[in-house]
RNA sequence: GGGCCGGUAGUUCAAUUGGUUAGAGCACUGGCCUGUCACGCCAGAAGUUGCGGGUUCGAGUCCCGUCCGGCCCGCCA
């Protein structure tokens, strides 16, 4: 809509006196001065309403024809989302008007001057608390959907959260430092976001995965205590907790083990959560990561889910029921999962489940057993089953009746992402979860390397993780026993950060290096200037890095990334706000020696 | 790279077995209305059914392709 610009006022000397959720600290008969945004418009022909709201909150604003003529007769024209500025008395309402679902209900101001500060383009979709609007039309109109209530809390606690974090910090002797966004490509990890260079023709910057490298140089720099809230890039496919920027708390210490770190990290958990409102105990449950991969599947296990699995891979190594023995032949596990008291679920249901886990965590079936009340089982699998396997899965299982068991044979990884998957679905659908609202834990002990597909040793996080001091001379003779010191912590299932100690002698890293599979070439190309770098004076250093919006998701109690970021991005990586990524001028690209060339199938 | 779900008015949805002019709520526009707060009443406007092709006398509906949004696997700490 256009309006005319005649319409339009400028704010002049006025400034607003409060704003409108913090209207109840002024007092009846005091003149106020508001500004916001029109939520809504009740215009009865005579008196008019207009709820005004901002960041803050709402409040009912009245036009009367008799106290401003002119203001009222302006206020007709007002539209949702039009900008205003007025002046006016705090006035109670009387008893019959009070709204008590509004925190100002009890009050309204009786407007003596108005000035549209700006009109506004029909909104897209209502600017309420709860909306029921398409992803798509949300992102594109991001504007309006910031200004819902939702969004604008999650900004705030995104702001308390880091606010927190940095004070907790400083206090614990850390330096906010920064580090540049113009970095070096690394062949290691996700792939790079590259920034071509116009100075060094046919070069490229790589925006900085995570500050990893670059924190280790700040503790050879004799920084002694970095931190830093960085924004981190990785060009890879995007899930509801992935985004291609995203924020991480980052920080990297000197002079400490394992158990230090871990005490500033319980710290400055506990003080970032507190300053939004949840308390955590210290100190948090440790779990080693064997234990997690046993018992829950998954090395970020919810425990307050309290369904548990059950390993029957030595049961079925020598079994007769071929699926389940080829399996575990070739190196695959088989687990199960028993739920007791599980007769809410229907035949109807496990088939969907198979079907689920089938389409879309590539399970090659679901094998369950049902214990009826008389004791007998029916399966689809109990035919196979010869008297040891019985006897195991009954023992193991704790077999009683009512009892549902769901059976992997897989891979390990498959099958405990399988399994694991199970069991935070249905422990939390059928209620099986204690009352504890926040699971905070720890997973240590992590092994330090681990095959790949190719049958070469890699690390299982990253390369530089140190090995725990009485397992150095195991480098040499059992590579794939040596433990890492690494450690994840966790919030109610969600891996919100992890950290390690570093190699600070070269030769360690080097060592290492070389278990991998790197050549002394390929490991000065990729790390050179590191090694080099612990050669003059590294001191033991190690830390760890928080994935900031992960936090926030968690506090803010939402499922999505996109919910806590500002500007975020769709799963094909696109702002619909911004409308990026875009085609550039041939004139830029011809000033960085570049020429687009796409593949035959994008004409 | 792969699997699954979805795309109809600004928006949320509907449209019988493939059948005539694609409907409704909210929003919007105009009018009326002096105590509403999801104000009310009257009237009105609003559609390339994501896009392209095919089958058919006839396609929102069936088929193929493609684009877009979402969830997941792979990938990614």
């Amino acid at each position: 809509m256009s309006t005319s610009s005649a319409l339009l006022d400028g704010m002049g000397s006025m400034r607003r006196s409060h704003r409108c959720g913090e209207i109840m600290r002024a007092r009846v008969g005091d003149e106020v001065v508001l500004a916001g945004w029109v939520h809504r418009r009740r215009d009865h022909g005579g008196v008019i309403f207009v709820d005004l709201r901002d960041r803050t909150g709402l409040v009912q604003v009245v036009f009367r024809p008799e106290s401003a003529p002119d203001a009222h007769a302006r206020a007709h024209l007002l539209r949702s989302e039009w900008v205003l500025m007025v002046r006016g008395e705090i006035e109670s309402r009387s008893d019959d008007t009070i709204n008590p679902n509004m925190p100002t209900g009890t009050i309204e101001v009786n407007v003596r001057e108005l000035r549209i500060l700006n009109s506004a383009s029909v909104p897209p979709f209502a600017i309420e608390e709860e909306i029921d609007v398409d992803e798509q039309i949300r992102l594109r109109h991001r504007l309006h959907d910031l200004r819902r209530p939702p969004l604008q809390r999650v900004l705030e606690l995104r702001h308390d959260l880091a606010r927190a974090v940095r004070e907790s910090l400083s206090e614990q002797g850390f330096l906010e430092i920064e580090t540049p966004m113009l970095a070096r490509a690394t062949p290691e990890g996700a792939r790079d976001f590259l920034v071509p260079s116009r100075l060094q023709p046919g070069d490229f910057y790589a925006l900085p995965q995570s500050p990893q490298i670059m924190k280790q140089l700040f503790m050879i720099g004799g920084c002694d205590r970095y931190y830093q809230i960085a924004r981190c890039f990785r060009d890879e496919d995007l899930r509801a907790d992935r985004q291609l920027e995203f924020t991480q708390i980052d920080l990297e210490l000197s002079f400490v083990g394992v158990e230090e770190i871990l005490a500033v990290l319980e710290k400055v958990t506990i003080d970032g959560c507190r300053a939004c409102g949840v308390e955590l105990e210290a100190p948090f449950r440790r779990i080693t990561y064997a234990e997690a991969m046993d018992r829950y599947g998954s090395d970020r296990p919810d425990t307050r889910v309290l369904l548990e699995l059950v390993d029957l891979t030595d049961v079925f190594r020598t079994s007769g029921f071929k699926a389940f023995a080829g399996v575990v032949g070739s190196g695959g596990i088989v687990k199960a999962l028993p739920i007791a008291d599980a007769t809410a679920l229907t035949r109807g249901e496990i088939d969907r489940l198979e079907k689920l886990v089938r389409k879309e965590l590539g399970a090659k079936g679901l094998g369950w057993i049902r214990v009826e009340d008389d004791g007998s089982w029916k399966s689809p699998i109990s035919k196979f089953l010869g008297e040891a396997e019985i006897e195991a899965i009954r023992e193991r299982c704790k077999v009683e009746p009512g009892m549902v068991i769901f059976f992997q044979a897989d891979t390990k990884d498959r099958a405990n992402t399988i399994l694991s998957r199970l069991r935070e679905d249905l422990g939390r659908r059928l209620g099986r979860v204690d009352d504890r609202a926040w699971d905070p834990l720890l997973v240590v002990d992590f092994p330090l390397l681990e095959m790949d597909e190719k049958g070469q040793l890699t690390h299982v996080h990253q390369p530089f993780v140190a090995p725990i001091e009485e397992d150095l001379a195991l480098l040499d003779t059992a590579p794939e026993k040596v433990r890492g010191t690494h450690y994840d912590v966790v919030l109610n299932g969600t891996e919100l950060g992890s950290g390690s100690l570093r190699n600070h002698r070269s030769d360690v890293q080097r060592k290492i290096l070389r278990i991998m599979g790197y050549s002394d070439e390929e490991m000065e190309r990729s790390f050179g200037f590191l090694l080099n770098a612990l050669e003059t004076g590294a001191p033991p250093h190690g830390g760890f890095a928080f994935g900031f919006d992960r936090w926030v998701m968690k506090l803010a109690g939402v499922d999505n990334l996109r919910d806590v970021i500002a500007f975020p991005k769709t799963q094909r990586g696109q702002d619909l706000l911004m409308e990026a990524p875009s085609p550039v001028a041939p004139e830029q690209l011809e000033e960085l020696a570049l020429r687009v060339r796409l593949p035959p199938s994008r004409s």
